[in-house]
Order: C-alpha cells, then structure tokens, then sequence
DNA sequence: GTGGTCTAGACCACC
DNA sequence: GTGGTCTAGACCACA
C-alpha cells in the first residue's frame, strides 16, 4: 500500500478501519487482522501497525484480548461517527470554506447547489 | 515537487498557474517560465510541461507570442475564478455533500460552522 | 526513579504528574519538562517519556505547542480526577472488597471506621 | 522472589505464609519448610527467615518442635484472621478514606458500588 | 532547541 | 501464536 506525507502512517492505517467500519464492512465483535499480519501486508514495522491499533482501542473502536487478538467494539459506529466528524469540522470545513471566499462563492449560492444534489439523489 | 496520482499531472502543472494568478502572485502580462525551463526544474518531460501551458493558453489565461515566450491574459483572474469554480462546483461539492451525508450532518448545522467561520475571521 | 513491574512505566511516569497535579503542585499552562529533559533524568528512553507524555496529551491533562513544549492544560485538574476516580474504581475497589471478605468484615464495620476517620480529621 | 521496599523483608515474607493459611492452603499442623530451605528458594539469608518464623511463632501462628521444626498451629486461621483485620484497619483503611476524599468520593457512592460488586458474585 | 514519527529488534505475559 | 512494552537510534517539522 501506497501512504502519503501529510499525516503519520498510524493514523492512515487507522483510516483504514474508520471507513470499514463507517461503511459497515466491518460490523461489532469482528476480528482484526494481527498487528503482525497486518504490518507484513503494508510492509511496516509491526510497531507502526501496533500504534494505530493502539489508538483505535483508545478511542473505544477497538478492544482486545490478550494473546487472542483485536476486535470491533460494540459502538465502533457511533464512536467513528462522531470522530470523523469532529475531524471533518476540524479540518475540511475551514478549507472549503477559504476555497468559497477565494472563488467568491457565497453561502446562498451553496445552498443551491446543495438542495441539487439532493434532488440528483432522490 | 511531489504529484499525486489523482490527476493528470500536466493539470496539476496548470493548477501551480491558476494559485498564483487567483493570489495575485502573478499579474496580467507578467511572463511565464519558458517550458524547458519549469520542466528543468520539476523534474518532468517538457512535453508534459508544454501540455500545462497549450491547456491555459486553450482556457484564455496565457497568451503567446511567437518566439518568445508565454505571458498572462489579461483577464486571467476572472477566467481562473471561472474555472476554478465550475472545478469546484463539479467535482469538490458532491464529495464535500457524501461526506456530510455519511457523518449525518446537515445543512443547518454547516451554516452554524460557516457564521462561525466568517465570525473568526472578523 | 525506581519502577515496579505491575504497571507500564510509561504510566508510571503518567502518575507522576496526575498526581502533581491533583495535588496542585502544577498549575493549568505551567511547562512539563522536555522529554529529553525527563528521560535523562528518569534514565528511560525519550521515546518512553514520548508516550507518556502523548498519553496525557490525549486524555486532555497536557496540551502542546510544536517546536516549544508540552503544558499543563486548562482543565487538567477536573480531568485527571475523572480519571484516576474511574481507575479507583475499576481497580482498587475490587481489591478492597475481596480483602473485606477474606477478612470477614462487613460493611456497617466499614462505615463505622469511616465516621471514625471523619471524626479524627476534624 | 521479589520484594518491595515499603516493608521489611521478613514481614512480607511472613505474608506469604499468613496468605496461604487464610486461603485454606496451610492447614493446622502442617509442617513448614526448614528455615534454611525457604531461605534458599527465596534467595534471602536464614537470618531473615529465621527472623519471619520467630516473628509468627509469637503470634501464635507457628508452633515449634525442639530438633523437628515448625509447624501450623491449632488456631492459626482465626489468629491470622485477627492480625491481617487488624492491619488492615489501621494501614489500608486510612489510606483508602484519604484517597476517597482526593477524588471526591463519598461514603454512599462507596455503598452503590459495594453492593454492585456483591451482586456480581453471586 | 522542541515535539513527533518510524524502524529494527528485543523481551514479556497470556492463551 | 496473540498483544504490549521498551530500547536505541534515526529523521522530520517547527521555532
């Protein structure tokens, strides 16, 4: 797998598991690969597999079981739900909303465009 | 530099070129960095870099004159923002939509973040 | 320092600070020494000083400012008591109560040595 | 074995025998390993296990055969029982109240937990 | 100088 | 076999 510089290898992997789980391809009590399989498929240390597993349990993803391995938590959805978003409030929304004000696009404006994708949609 | 794999990277070429203009960093007849020049320094075929610039010189931002070399359009910041936006219209919005759909925003909410954007900026 | 085995000694070096800091000793925006610092002076590796210090930083007790240092954050007092409250809970009550078995005592006995206890600290 | 630092050696290790008598692994009139023995296995000088031994005898824990050794005495559980309770009120309890109170825990909080714990024994 | 990430390799506890 | 911790040493971004 191919990872880009503008966010730590960990957390890339952890996106991995977000968007599984935000897809539902990956439902509660599933097991997760092994931090050793898994960081020979990426071709990184374990430790770097380990990490973000790590972070993933910290935020209530993951839980473990000591010598069996990792698995989706009960609540993984509504946890990454709530996750993602934040980062997404945190992150996109500042740049799309520069990227409006650079190409004079105001709010109106994109509440059209929204109500038109609703429609494509329905 | 660094390109990515999303885009045609002669179009990530234009995309250094229609930044500049639309920050002002480049002004109406400034001239353009001949094409073995930028290619030099990229790191890329001139092909790819006399691709960039045909690309421009087709939208109206740079004109040409024969033997010397490519220059700004007089006009090119409003043919920048137009196109920039229609890019924006037709291919960042849907994503940005998908995204707040999947993480169960809606468009009251985004506007409560937009006035708070506006508001920090003040 | 001396570490015992029972605990990570990245949350050893953790306690630390909890406790300092419920005990008042550091204050909200008081710098924590750098991890350089700390690790020479613990004799640990700066890497095990780095995850005790991200460790605090996720449960919100550290903020950080790159290039400049970790510090103590605004809330960290009300945080690291949740905290260590939640770990009372989860890991010395249990203990406390099965020592109360073995021992036969009762908790109406308990209760009698804690307005006991009450009474002395007056 | 390993001991800590917060009690003199021949007291946890006279621990390790009021531990087994209270759990029912010692029984009246067993005999207890030779002095010297214990004090190879656990890699101390028979002075300090001499020194436990002399210490449990005058508890009335171990009894003594002049030539033969010690042994588990008629009434150990109840005099064990006595001694640990004893130990138990005067040093764990103190600390326990005074760490309720850093964390601000009070006495009926203590009471829902107690008996969620009991519950989840039966 | 500061924090932050990653690697390579070791060792432990649990199952 | 599994997860979890620690070391030693490297490299980067930021200030």
């Amino acid at each position: 797998m191919q990872f880009h510089d503008r966010k730590a290898i960990y957390l890339q992997i952890a996106d991995l598991f977000y968007d599984q789980i935000l897809r539902g391809r990956l439902k509660p009590h599933d097991r997760i690969p092994s931090v050793r399989e898994l960081a020979a498929q990426l071709e990184v240390t374990p430790n770097t597999v380990q990490r973000s597993y790590a972070h993933l349990h910290e935020k209530g993803i993951f839980y473990t079981k000591r010598g069996i391995g990792y698995f989706v938590s009960e609540d993984a959805v509504e946890r990454a739900r709530q996750i993602k978003l934040q980062e997404f409030i945190d992150e996109e929304l500042p740049l799309l909303f520069s990227q409006m004000e650079a190409l004079g696009l105001d709010f109106d404006q994109l509440k059209q465009y929204y109500q038109n994708f609703k429609k494509r949609q329905q």
